[in-house]
DNA sequence: CCTAAATATTGACATTGTCGATATTTAATG
DNA sequence: CATTAAATATCGACAATGTCAATATTTAGG
């Protein structure tokens, strides 16, 4: 099982925002680091995947006083998340290593 | 358009095997290397279709001496998919930036 | 209450990842 | 020289991932 392009990168931005990992933020940090431009449904999506097999869990936030709308949905990784996205990155390291751009 | 995870090992297999960059020789490249177990279609299809979008070309081999078989197809990479799997490299390499694992 | 804001969720489809089975070409071999 | 075996490419089908327009859910504010 090998983690696609943008579950890697999905689950870096759930890493980097830690208890700000919802929906709408994670969207907002892929496109602020990475420049990858993606929906919420998409980001949506592949959260509920990573967290079927595991890579994932979550939890709803507290709702702090003030703020309308639905309840945010917190992501974190999971032991396993982190083996699989390391993995991800050390194979392709490996396969960068030695190579030179012309 | 952004690339997939095969699509970007499979390129750097290409580039790191130069002149013998076949089928069979880039399939063991990823498994040598990336650790990662592919068939021989896999790989094929994944070449096909990095060579329609202009990732990658291909030409028939000069068929060396005293070996059996079908010509072999070498692949290199192109201008434009050097870029695309730099920008990949690149989006990667932010994201991971900063990031420590627990 | 009704409206608007903030967020999650559904449903459908396109692209990529995957391989068992098959075809093509040529050297060896009887 | 017909047949077999080796080396490689290719087809056809399906599973997983990537993608978003449209819709639903929840709550603050007028």
């Amino acid at each position: 099982m090998s983690l696609g392009d943008l579950q890697q990168l999905t689950m870096l931005a759930v890493t980097r925002l830690e208890a700000d990992a919802y929906g709408a933020a994670i969207r907002e940090e892929l496109l602020r680091v990475a420049g990858r431009r993606v929906s919420v449904p998409t980001v949506w999506v592949t959260l509920v995947r990573l967290e079927e097999h595991g890579f994932v869990e979550s939890t709803e936030a507290p709702r702090d006083k003030g703020r309308r709308g639905r309840a945010r949905r917190v992501f974190r990784l999971t032991p396993a998340g982190w083996n699989a996205l390391d993995e991800a990155r050390v194979s392709m390291a490996r396969m960068w290593d030695g190579v030179v751009q012309p």
